[in-house]
DNA sequence: AACCAGGAGAGAG
DNA sequence: CTCTCTCATGGT
């Protein structure tokens, strides 16, 4: 299918996704470490508690206690490591700029290098935070836009920098557009590949490629 | 009851 | 640069 039609397709059957969900930069940033590798409705319960204790404030997160810190994310799974990423990134934060928005209105290719420095930051936080927080052009790559490409266009890829390039230099550079683009992909391979009977109302499925023996999730396979 | 989720860092080769 | 290991809770 002519990649246009991918997010035309997605759109029209899912509706814009209004991404990301959240009600500050803050939040936003915090999120994106805390699902790494996990699921979100686990990152919605250490959110809303890090809200309902008062703590979703980039000092008081800084100077919490760091097993308080880790009682607060527990349900995202790896929680110490999460807990030391967190506080690492609100004191970064602090020191180096006195508030978030200070960071986050650098441009694109300082911010880029800056988040990658942070530890806990990968690429695919830093995108997320750049473009969802900083609402700057950065497309993010995860694994279900390596599966998509994968299976829709037979392209087996996992160098990360070269699938963002090649999703940057295929759809025009319309903010909404790579923010809602990510929230399709994922809203395709959460709702529709993973789940059995749907694969028949799936917008792309008669675009894929790979047939149910070529697939490789278990998951996946039951569905196509 | 295995299997996996919107990854990242550290170490080895 | 490319593997491989580790981190760990909660849903199916």
């Amino acid at each position: 299918m002519p990649f246009k039609q991918l997010y035309s397709k997605l759109l029209s059957y899912f509706g814009f996704r209004d991404w990301w969900p959240g009600d500050s930069k803050l939040e936003i940033c915090i999120g994106a470490i805390l699902t790494q590798q996990t699921s979100w409705s686990n990152v919605e319960r250490a959110i809303e508690k890090i809200k309902s204790n008062g703590y979703m404030n980039l000092e008081r997160l800084a100077y919490l206690d760091i097993s308080s810190l880790e009682n607060l994310v527990r349900s995202t799974g790896f929680y110490k490591t999460k807990a030391r990423y967190l506080q690492g990134f609100c004191k970064y934060v602090l020191e180096h700029y006195k508030s978030l928005d200070n960071l986050l209105s650098k441009p694109y290719e300082e911010l880029r290098k800056e988040l990658l420095g942070i530890s806990g930051i990968g690429r695919e936080t830093a995108d997320s935070i750049i473009l969802y927080a900083s609402e700057q052009l950065s497309f993010v790559v995860d694994a279900y836009t390596k599966r998509v490409l994968k299976r829709v266009y037979g392209i087996e890829e996992n160098d990360y920098e070269y699938i963002k390039a090649l999703f940057e230099s295929l759809i025009d550079k319309d903010l909404d557009l790579y923010k809602d683009f990510h929230a399709q992909i994922v809203e395709l391979c959460k709702n529709i590949c993973k789940s059995d009977p749907i694969c028949s109302i799936c917008p792309i499925s008669s675009y894929c490629l790979y047939n149910r023996s070529e697939l490789n999730t278990k998951k996946i396979k039951e569905s196509h």
